[in-house]
Parts: C-alpha cells; sequence; structure tokens
DNA sequence: CTGAAAGCGCTTACAG
DNA sequence: CTGAAAGCGCTTACAG
C-alpha cells in the first residue's frame, strides 16, 4: 500500500491534486474555486482527487495572492462584551477563512476616536469595520471615508447615506415580536426602551407603538418605560412597569440584558412565569438560554453578521484596487422570532 | 512631497523596509523577528525605517514559510455559549496572528466524539485543542493521541497524564474565594456545587471544604448544595440553601451561571445584596458585569487561554515535525479574585 | 554578522 | 477549455 506512506509532515497541497488527477495545478484551481469554465470529465476527476486525497486549501498560500493581504481594521467603542464576542467571533471566522489579517482597535469619546483611526491608518489597513454604537457616528465614518477606507457599519438601525452596512431590520423584528404578543391575546403590553441615541433602540420603539397603535391599542407612557440596554436600567424600568395599579400582562424588552432584569424582578414579585407574566426580548445573545425559564426573544444572527462584515469590506478593497467606487451595500440580514418558555396567553 | 506618493493600492513590505534603511531583506527580517545576531547600528537603522514606514508584517507571507501552515483543530460539546465564545476568540485571535488555520468540530456522546476526531484527521490537522469538558475525555484524548496528533487540553481541573494543558488553579482559586468569605466575617456560608463530573467542579467543592475545615467550621451537607452549572439547577439550589431556618449569609456558586440564579432567588425573597446576602461565584463571564450589583468571582482569563493553547500546540506541533516528542507542559495561567458589589460583611 | 538564492501554496495574467 | 510562467511576502537554509 504505497499509497498510505504519505509524509506526515506535510498536507496534501494543490500540486498533489493535480497529479493524482492528471491535470494541471491551473485546472485544478478552478474546479476548486468553482471556476464553471471547466471540461466536466476533468471536473469530476479533480473533485475525486480532492476526496480521496483530503485536501483542504492552504489559506495563507491563497491569500498572499488573492486577498492581495488585505488588512482589516475593526474599531469599537462599548457594546455588551457578549454582543462584541459573538460579532468578533464571525469577523475572526471568516478574517482566517480569507486570510485576511485583523487590527482592532478600541476608543471612547470623538478624540480617541479620531485618535484610534489614525492608528488604523497607519497601520495600513484598508478596510475598517465599525460594530454599533460607533457605527452611527458620523464623524468617525466620514473621517474613514476622507481617507479613501472603505467602512462597513455592523447593526446599525438606520445607516448613514453611502454607507455599506449589515444590520438585520430592527423596526420588523419588534414588529413581529409585538404581532406574536397581541395574537397570544395580550392587550396590556409594557415596552421596555433602550438607549434612546442608539438607532435600532428608536425602531423598536416606533415599532412597538405603531403596531399597538394599528391593534387600536394605544401605548401610553405609562406602559412605556426608559432603558438603556443595560441590567441596572431593566431592573429599575420592571420595577416600575410592575408596580402599575393596572400591571401589564407582558413586558417586551427592546434587549436581552433587560428582560433577564425584568425576570428578576417579576420572580422578586413572587410571579410566575409566563404564567402571569410573559417576557420577552430582543437580540438572543447567550443569556437568552441561560435564564430560566428561557427567554422568547428576537434571534440576530451576530456571527453571521460579523463573517458578512468581512466579506463585504473585502469586496470594497478589491473594486477600490481596481479604481472602481461601486455604490454602497445595505446588506439586511434575516431575523428569526424564537419562541421559548418565558411566553405564553396571558392567565 | 514625493515621499507620500505610495501608491494606495499595495501596503509596505519587508522589501520597502529594506530599501529604506539600506540592508538587504534578511537583515531586515532579522531584525524584525528580534534575532540577536544583528550589528546594533544595522537594527537601529532598520527600526527607524519600520516606524517611519509603517510596516507591519504580511502573516500570511510569513506563515506559509514558518507555520509551515499548520492546521489545529478544534474538538468541543457543549460547554456554555459564553465560555466558548470568549474562549474561540483567543484561539482565533492567535491563529489568525501566527497564520494557523482553525477547523471546529462539534461533538456529544462518545461514538460521535471518534466520528469528529475521524473528520478532523481526514481534514488534515497538525494538532488539536480540547476545551472542557472534553479535556477530560480519556478516549477522545487517547484516540487522538495514538494518531499521532498532538493534543492541548484546555481548563481541566486535573489534567490527564502526559496531556499538554492550559488551565487555573481552580483549587486554590476557590479557596482564595472561600478565604475572602470568612475575612469578611462570614461563617454560615453556602456552596452551590457545579457538575460532578467536571473535574473543575470537583476541585472547587474540595477547596471550598477544606478551607472551611481549617477554620475550624464544618461544611455540613445542608450547606452543600448540588447544582450541574446551569442557571435553572442554581435555581433550584438556591431556592433550598436559602429557605434553611438558619439561612446562610454567604452564597458561594462554582460558577457564574448559578450566582446569577441565586442572585435571582434572593430578590425573589426580598434580600438585599450584599446587605442580607453575599453572592459570590467564580469565572468571570459576561454575566457576571450583567447583573447588578455586579458579581465578585473568581476572574479565569479565558481569552488569553485560548491564546496559549494555540502558542501549545503550535509548540507541539514544531518539535514533532522535527522528530522530537517533547514533554507535556501543564500551563498554569494566574486567577484574579475580582470584587465586585455583591459581596460584604454579614449585616 | 550579512546577503543571494530558493521556495512555502496558491492564483493572476497571459498565451494558446 | 487548458496550461506554463511568474509572483504574492516572507523566511529557511546555505554561503561567505
Amino acid at each position: 500500500m504505497a499509497q498510505r506512506e504519505r509524509k506526515t509532515t506535510s498536507a496534501v497541497t494543490i500540486l498533489d491534486v493535480a497529479r493524482h488527477a492528471g491535470v494541471s495545478p491551473m485546472t485544478a484551481s478552478r474546479v476548486i474555486n468553482g471556476n464553471p469554465r471547466v471540461a466536466a470529465e476533468l471536473r469530476e476527476r479533480v473533485r475525486a482527487s480532492v476526496r480521496e486525497l483530503g485536501y483542504r486549501p492552504n489559506l495563507a498560500g491563497r491569500s498572499l495572492r488573492t486577498a492581495g493581504s488585505a488588512r482589516v481594521g475593526v474599531l469599537y467603542s462599548n457594546p455588551s462584551a457578549a454582543y462584541l464576542n459573538e460579532l468578533m467571533l464571525g469577523i475572526l471566522e471568516q478574517s482566517s477563512a480569507s486570510g485576511v489579517q485583523v487590527l482592532v482597535e478600541r476608543c471612547g469619546d470623538i478624540r480617541s476616536q479620531r485618535a484610534a483611526t489614525r492608528r488604523l491608518v497607519e497601520a495600513g489597513v484598508d478596510g475598517v469595520i465599525v460594530p454599533p454604537p460607533l457605527c452611527d457616528s458620523r464623524p468617525t465614518i466620514r473621517d474613514l471615508d476622507e481617507r479613501g477606507i472603505p467602512v462597513v457599519a455592523v447593526a446599525s438601525g438606520a445607516p448613514l447615506p453611502g454607507v455599506t452596512s449589515v444590520r438585520i431590520d430592527d423596526y420588523q423584528g419588534a414588529r413581529a415580536m409585538t404581532r406574536y404578543l397581541l395574537e397570544l391575546g395580550h392587550t396590556r403590553i409594557g415596552f421596555i426602551q433602550g438607549d434612546p441615541k442608539h438607532t435600532p433602540a428608536q425602531l423598536r420603539t416606533a415599532a412597538f407603538v405603531d403596531t399597538m397603535a394599528e391593534a387600536g391599542l394605544k401605548a401610553t407612557s405609562n406602559l412605556l418605560a426608559e432603558g438603556m440596554f443595560t441590567y441596572r436600567s431593566g431592573l429599575a424600568a420592571a420595577e416600575r412597569l410592575l408596580k402599575l395599579k393596572r400591571r401589564p400582562t407582558a413586558v417586551f424588552c427592546s434587549n436581552d440584558d433587560m428582560a433577564a432584569a425584568t425576570m428578576a424582578v417579576a420572580h422578586g414579585m413572587g410571579l410566575r412565569i409566563p404564567g402571569q407574566l410573559t417576557v420577552v426580548g430582543f437580540d438572543d445573545t447567550p443569556v437568552a438560554t441561560t435564564l430560566w425559564p428561557e427567554l422568547t426573544t428576537i434571534h440576530q444572527p451576530v456571527t453571521a453578521m460579523g463573517r458578512a462584515a468581512v466579506t463585504l469590506v473585502l469586496e470594497l478593497i478589491r473594486e477600490r484596487r481596481q479604481g472602481r467606487t461601486p455604490p454602497p451595500t445595505d446588506r439586511v440580514m434575516a431575523y428569526t422570532l424564537v419562541k421559548r418558555q418565558s411566553s405564553a396567553a396571558p392567565g
């Protein structure tokens, strides 16, 4: 069995595949990359060899030629740790798959944003990904734009004009959740808002108010509680809502952290969830499945959005290298309403 | 200013640096990699050029030669989403910095472990990282070992003999936390255990019991509640502990999720934290700072452990490629006792 | 201590 | 539709 006598030292390369299939490395490369201009028979031979040899492309080799060794910066301030983790996971996954180098810069106020931007530029980034809430920072994005660096905004509620972005439709997501609560039979529904400076928070609130109105229900101000997306703010808001004389039978929180807080308060008042109170969130962060009962929420495909951001910024970089200025893309990904155990018809 | 006339198309390469410094690319490479066998003067010149040109090494180019394009697998089952996210973050960071390709396989029972292992092997991985709880799965690790593939176990409480691992000292961590509670003046301390099949859980429990005993306090079985590391199990355990006639003044939970549950139950009973009840956790996952009051806990440097795992597995891979079989390393990283607002002297 | 040569694995032009 | 040549950016051996 001379075939098995493979050096354990080195992996299978495209040359091995080409030899095995009896074609040139170029043809092998074309098949592997899905180029259709290859005779069907050769394509089959190459595919068989790939399978038989267990070939996996070496990304470093590929990217050296293709991505032209692009470098992508991530400029973030302070979203929740869980959210950022998940997003970075997607960004790093796709970067390593595309052979892109990632540089991360953290910043706070406007001044530090300028400094962080400068550092990224000096490090020679070819494009920048901007997670929330910086995705809505006009000065920062303009700053990058003026330096000729492509930008992809992640999870903005309303992407700035001319800026390529990846997001979900926050309005439709919040609308879907409100409708779900209405369909369950709830009419007295409380809503805990997110940070009013964040565009997704604005849209989620608007969708709730509009959808209630359509159902002939007025979202009065005593049912609209202010929050800041933090657990702590959720605690205060939930306490206010759940102590109303006419207590809501359901509370829709603009994110999962505040929903966790609402569940803690409800628990504190001895309310059974979902029997006496339905609690729902938004985002589907890890906390949603940590809680018990598990949280009904709107799933945002954060990891996939991270991957998409890298793909989009790479496209922009390539276009630019060829001297083109492509129109901005607005990639709207699908959200999902995930029904778990924290929601039911009013008791 | 002819100097500024840099093609925006391509980044600064080591050739540019070498030319600018008036040396060969090799000398530039040596300086950049910290090789000491370079004349001081040349070293300075190269460093200056690197700074002036804003040179950043292209990792794809480097790894093509150095890492010999190593491929690392991650074989995981189902730890908490938050933990895995954070670990993967470290793993991907370091992989992309080292030009290593990462392949991830998920599995469940023993049979699927074998299948997942086979898939990784077929994909040509040169080494495998095994997060908890699989890090303690003897059959899986032996399986890889027999195929000659280096393994790094992450966060095992007691690494299997012969296996390289990255971990913290769970025993000392739990001991430090217990001592802290004792120093605050608590004597009646409840403990919620983790999944008894997990080695870290075993050590944390043992450390608590031992440290209490040293202080002349017996950790009676009614103060030792069973848990499984899940929020839900924490809820049940906390309910039992907090309803004891002689209620503990502090509860030490074997992880943060169970501490979150304990706080929810305490909240439910109208207990002020930390005034009437101190609650502490272990791990310092994102939930610890999401809660309010924020949780006192043992910080485990999960991201850094992910990075270290990659570095270690790469070392093993290189050694093996040179025909050596190095002795296993047991890398014990530092934990930190992070004091936040959920702990205080008994009221 | 320094450098000229070669090559890591892959793909982009270019020629047929 | 197919392939021979060249080169992406870097570093490993080898020679001085």
